[in-house]
DNA sequence: AAAGATCCCAACCGCCTAAAC
DNA sequence: CGTTTAGGCGGTTGGGATCTT
């Protein structure tokens, strides 16, 4: 079986066209409407194929056909029906009067999938670029791990081994709580698109059953922390600074859980920033984030994730930001 | 100013679907 | 009911335009 090509004749020229063809195509359609595109390249006098007829038509020659700029509207429209139907450009182009789905497939792949992904969202999926967040999970322990090295030289080990079993426990408490703690809206980090699952069961707070699986085999597949990796470079501030390179992003994420932290002041040097937010709320979403056991003494106040890399960076950084604090439910 | 790199978009290619035969 | 065909769609590409070094 299998179909013949369209432009199986020889002869029949391809490439550019010229401004006399398309007088020809345009006069012709003009008269008597295209009629049968196959057809039509014959009665036309074209030496073009009937689908090479269809295409200049529609994507350049009809005129209806808007040309110019995209309008913030317009660009805001494509992302949000390119966040529910994918890539389905003639359906977008349905949406948007004047513009053609080649044009609307164009300027998706110069340059709003671009911007998406300088925002850190996955253009695919329209959600935070899991791979990204957890890429640079290392980074942001290893600061953790340097603060932690800074503050172990002001005291001894056994005060220190006393302090942080009791400050793990009460973050342990914190975070089961967070975690067991129903939100009207955690289920989705996009404004944009409703997420299918219709809210998170209780007491599960994978906020997409369907990444679980994958999430976890990036974390299983993330490589050992190497202490002081990152070097004098804010992790907080190279992700501020990816991110701020976009306007999108901006507009794409509600924090239900967390605050708005970027402008509050903080006792931690490096103040959380909007990214490190998105990380924490993904995390906390999508890992199925559990402590395995007590913490016992300061090598161990950490909670794992299975294959042993330490979350302690997340909760340091949240428990250390007053205005994220007074969110959390008090510890008897 | 020139060469190389990158961007952009019109056009092509191949697959799919529904209608016609 | 199976086969053929036209139209439509999304992915990809070639080459001109623009930018960078």
């Amino acid at each position: 079986m299998g179909r013949s090509p369209c432009c199986e004749e020889t002869g029949l020229k391809k490439g550019p066209w010229t401004s006399e063809e398309d007088e020809i195509l345009t006069n012709y359609i003009k008269r008597n409407g295209h009629g049968s595109w196959r057809a039509l390249p014959k009665l036309a006098g074209l030496n073009r194929c009937g689908k090479s007829c269809r295409l200049r038509w529609t994507n350049y020659l009809r005129p209806d056909i808007k040309r110019g700029k995209f309008s913030p509207e317009e660009e805001n429209t494509i992302l949000n029906l390119h966040a529910v139907l994918g890539n389905k450009w003639s359906a977008i182009a349905g949406h948007l009067q004047g513009r053609t789905d080649n044009e609307i497939k164009n300027y998706w792949n110069t340059h709003l999938k671009k911007r998406l992904i300088n925002s850190g969202i996955d253009p695919v999926t329209h959600r935070p670029r899991t791979v990204d967040i957890f890429s640079s999970l290392p980074h942001l322990l290893a600061l953790v791990n340097l603060k932690e090295l800074l503050m172990d030289h002001q005291s001894s080990i056994e005060e220190q081994a006393l302090r942080l079993q009791a400050e793990a426990t009460a973050k342990l408490h914190y975070l089961q709580n967070l975690l067991h703690t129903p939100t009207p809206s955690a289920a989705t980090t996009s404004s944009v698109v409703n997420d299918p699952s219709p809210s998170m069961p209780s007491g599960n707070n994978h906020g997409n059953g369907l990444m679980d699986i994958e999430t976890l085999k990036m974390l299983s597949s993330l490589p050992q922390i190497e202490p002081l990796a990152c070097g004098s470079q804010s992790v907080f501030g190279s992700l501020s600074s990816a991110s701020n390179s976009g306007q999108v992003g901006e507009d794409f994420f509600s924090f239900p859980r967390l605050p708005e932290l970027r402008n509050s002041s903080s006792s931690f040097q490096a103040t959380p920033s909007r990214e490190s937010c998105m990380m924490v709320e993904d995390s906390l979403n999508f890992t199925g984030w559990q402590p395995t056991q007590p913490p016992k003494s300061s090598s161990s106040h950490q909670l794992l994730v299975d294959d042993g890399v330490s979350c302690s960076a997340w909760s340091e950084i949240l428990l250390e930001d007053p205005s994220f604090s007074s969110l959390l439910p008090q510890i008897p």
